[in-house]
RNA sequence: GGGCGAAUAGCUCAGUUGGUUAGAGCGCCUGUCUUACACACAGGAAGUCGGGGGUUCGAAUCCCUCUUCGCCCACCA
């Protein structure tokens, strides 16, 4: 129990000594803390945070995701359940290894100069030192994370349930090793899965070549191709098997020209007649499509583009690549190429094309389809249990249109390659013995002989996907596989996600999937999908289109609680957010406008009530309330009723699956902060205060006891409503609320009982 | 090629199951520095609810169609 703060309020709020001086003082009274052992007798309310990359800085978006995330834990931290919300960040492996090789490249080497386990170590070092800076940034706007659990996609704890999920997966037959035409980023050097290689609509060329027939000089079949290079590596042309114009080709032989192969015509039902000639150039080794035609006809797949996206002879290719282009990129190469095939007549013409381009979803360079060895998981069983969450209730996602899209991904799902060419990860927990080539050993532990003849084995080169380290977050930060870990048995499954639909696959599906795979249960019931932060001309804020906003340059000059009522309000329910980069005043004068008011309220408010003790309202005589004071009791009961209904129901009523008449229902943080911002500005500052000024100024007397009591008591409960929204600026006018017989912890949060409509009623039915 | 969303005041958006004069913030106009607040107060202007058709006693709200934006997915040779 502390005493109010009886200093008077200075006339402008000072949002920088605020919060230099609240936050760390609740992080010191460990008010952020979730603990297992007080989750049996409160509700646990658990948020798992989107882990941010350990080299992210942070940016509006995040400061958008996390405030919602922040506004959601204070509220039922308010509410009185055992709240946790849980942070962290991801090794990001791509993203983090690119930054390292440029930092090498500026020095003048490469990765492989340096070498695997320097790169490794350096990498390290270097998360060591700039990782998870943003952690603290995210402080600055307030987030009441437990920051004692932050945990990192790489850590020791972490990797073992990699591992084990790994292993697991393999034991369930649903890791294998697969022969298959995937994405692969040459400048990143790594295979990508499917949703890391971006469609990106492209105006390019549709190159129409002819291929002679090897008996009969005079006829030719024409292919079109929008990536001409790969002709070098064509093993067939394909036709339909009803396309009565090449009925007669099928079994004989084309030549390609500049390298003179021989390849047959074969007849493939994948060939649409209706496109082009009705006859497509097969490359097995560089197209996803080809590779199956290429399987089903026993043909042989040359490769003759290399890991770095140079033409050459790489593998069964010999004879294929002409000398001239031989280490050319391939782009050079098709350029070449091009002028070569006309000048030998076997380019007949080219025709601009639209088509979807696939780049590499982190350095933008175009996905060059290539044949190699990868690690996959069938993904169909786990799909099957993402649905069915979904379908029963289990899981809700907000807004509800992208349930449409989630169902559809699932039922479509395509087996995940999760091994990459990088070294900045977890290594694939797989062994090989060359001495006696045993089957691969897939381990928990480190295998350092082999369990057969006892020979020397080395590991897999590859590590796996960062995705595959991510999508084990609701429970690898619990203490799985640890099930026995308290954590775990307390806080799994969670409550809500809080994400940007971009990720919806990348990582949401896939964290439902591990749940429902690994712990028989969805890891949240609701997914709430916010929008983006964009420019007046709705472009999303980039760094490279310098349109950004930094949220730290706004939490400077108006305050962290400016920043954060500016985005909850105007965050519809699935709608971006638009803000002017060029106008940060005009952009954030709705929450800086509203926090001066709360703050002039609040000075005169606590400065006509006085320090001295009021009455709790439940001891008022009644016939002392006025009917104004019964009409502002009853506007804050139903502001509060409002505020609640726009956010919640907080889980499911039957604490298991949601009910249709549930299922669409809360998370409308614009409806609660207009609701509390109606109910303080324009019912208690516009009305109620203007009506009770001539009470005030009594010097004394039950009227003016009644109408302290009454102030102080509504004011009491506006700043716990407005609490989770801008947590600081209403804990330092909590502070200066005078004292009432019943009530005086140490802050204004957690240790409120939960809104308590039934108290108010009760006031008012005595009245 | 398939699917989804949006179109309401100058701007950004609310309008939950169709029902009295369509709302908010910002902006704009007119006053007011009235000892809590000019980042405010009092008052005000402003919308053929994208176009067309239909259902209905009644539609921004339901149905059809068109237009314009935006997003997602796809083995777009």
């Amino acid at each position: 129990m502390t005493s109010p703060d009886t200093n008077p309020l200075p006339p402008q709020y000072d949002a920088a000594t605020t919060e230099s001086e609240w936050y760390p003082r609740w992080t010191e009274h460990g008010v952020f803390l979730a603990d297992a052992t007080r989750a049996s007798s409160r509700e646990p309310y658990v948020i798992v945070m989107p882990p941010p990359n350990v080299t992210a800085v942070l940016h509006v978006g995040h400061g958008l995701n996390n405030t919602v995330q922040d506004v959601l834990i204070r509220w039922r931290r308010m509410a009185g359940d055992e709240a946790l919300w849980l942070p962290g960040t991801d090794h990001a492996g791509i993203a983090t290894q690119n930054v390292v090789e440029k930092q090498l490249s500026a020095e003048g080497q490469t990765r492989f100069d340096v070498g695997r386990d320097a790169f490794v170590t350096r990498v390290a070092s270097f998360v060591e030192q700039t990782g998870g800076e943003i952690l603290n940034q995210l402080k600055a706007i307030g987030s009441s994370a437990d920051w004692s659990r932050t945990a990192y996609t790489f850590s020791p704890e972490l990797s073992v349930a990699v591992r084990e999920a790994f292993v697991r997966l393999h034991e369930d037959g649903l890791v294998y090793k697969g022969h298959r035409v995937i994405h692969w980023c040459p400048r990143c050097g790594t295979s990508l899965s499917d949703e890391e290689a971006e469609f990106a609509d492209t105006t390019g060329k549709l190159y129409h070549l002819r291929y002679v027939l090897a008996d009969d000089p005079t006829q030719s079949v024409t292919v079109a191709t929008t990536r001409p290079e790969t002709m070098l590596g064509d093993v067939a042309v394909a036709v339909h098997p009803d396309d009565e114009r090449y009925r007669a080709f099928v079994g004989r032989d084309v030549i390609l020209p500049l390298n003179g192969v021989r390849i047959p015509v074969v007849a493939d039902s994948y060939t649409d007649p209706a496109f082009g000639s009705g006859a497509v150039k097969i490359t097995p080794a560089h197209d996803p499509n080809d590779f199956e035609v290429g399987k089903r006809h026993a043909l042989p797949m040359p490769v003759v583009i290399d890991a770095e996206g140079v033409v050459r002879e790489v593998e069964l290719a010999s004879g294929r690549v002409p000398l001239e282009l031989v280490g050319l990129d391939r782009f050079d190469a098709r350029t070449k190429i091009v002028a070569m095939l006309d000048a030998v007549g076997a380019l007949v013409k080219v025709e601009p094309h639209q088509h979807s381009v696939r780049h590499c979803y982190r350095c933008d360079t175009v996905v060059e389809p290539r044949l190699s060895d990868q690690w996959f998981v069938r993904m169909q069983p786990l799909a099957e249990k993402a649905l069915a969450v979904l379908r029963s209730g289990e899981l809700r996602i907000l807004p509800d249109r992208w349930e449409a899209v989630y169902v559809n991904w699932l039922e479509g799902i395509r087996d995940w390659n999760i091994s990459r060419q990088i070294w900045w990860g977890h290594r694939v927990p797989v062994w090989y013995c060359d001495a006696c080539a045993q089957t691969p050993i897939v381990s928990r532990s480190d295998v350092t002989a082999c369990p057969t003849c006892g020979g020397a084995v080395r590991q897999d080169e590859d590590v796996l996907d960062t995705w595959f380290s991510s999508w084990l977050w609701p429970f690898s930060t619990l203490g799985w596989p640890n099930t026995d870990s308290a954590d775990l048995k307390a806080f799994y499954p969670g409550d809500v996600l809080v994400t940007a639909p971009e990720i919806l696959f990348f990582w949401v599906s896939r964290m439902v999937m591990s749940g429902c795979w690994f712990l028989g249960q969805s890891p949240f019931h609701t997914v709430y999908l916010h929008g983006t932060v964009r420019d007046m001309d709705h472009r999303k804020m980039s760094k490279s289109l310098g349109n950004g906003i930094d949220p730290l340059d706004v939490v400077q000059l108006y305050g962290a609680d400016a920043l954060r009522w500016t985005m909850v309000a105007g965050l519809g329910l699935g709608v971006d957010v638009m803000l002017d980069p060029t106008d940060l005043d005009k952009s954030f004068a709705p929450g800086r406008n509203f926090c001066t008011k709360l703050w002039n309220i609040g000075r005169f408010l606590l400065s006509r009530v006085g320090a001295d003790a009021v009455q709790p309202l439940s001891t008022l005589p009644p016939e002392s309330l006025t009917a104004a004071d019964a009409w502002i009791l009853d506007r804050l009961d139903v502001a509060i009723l409002e505020c609640d209904a726009a956010l919640g129901p907080a889980r499911p009523g039957n604490g298991r699956t949601w009910t249709d008449a549930e299922r669409g229902r809360g998370l409308r943080l614009s409806e609660y902060a207009e609701a509390a911002r109606r109910f303080v500005w324009n019912e208690l500052a516009d009305w109620y205060l203007e009506s009770i000024k001539p009470r005030l100024a009594a010097d004394s007397g039950a009227d003016r006891d009644a109408a302290r009591a009454v102030l102080a008591h509504t004011f009491d409960g506006a700043l716990r409503l407005l609490q989770p929204m801008i947590p600081f600026i209403t804990e330092a006018l909590w502070q200066h609320l005078p004292q009432t017989p019943e009530r005086r912890p140490e802050f204004i949060a957690p240790y409120f009982p939960r809104f308590d409509h039934t108290l108010h009623a009760a006031s008012l039915q005595g009245s």
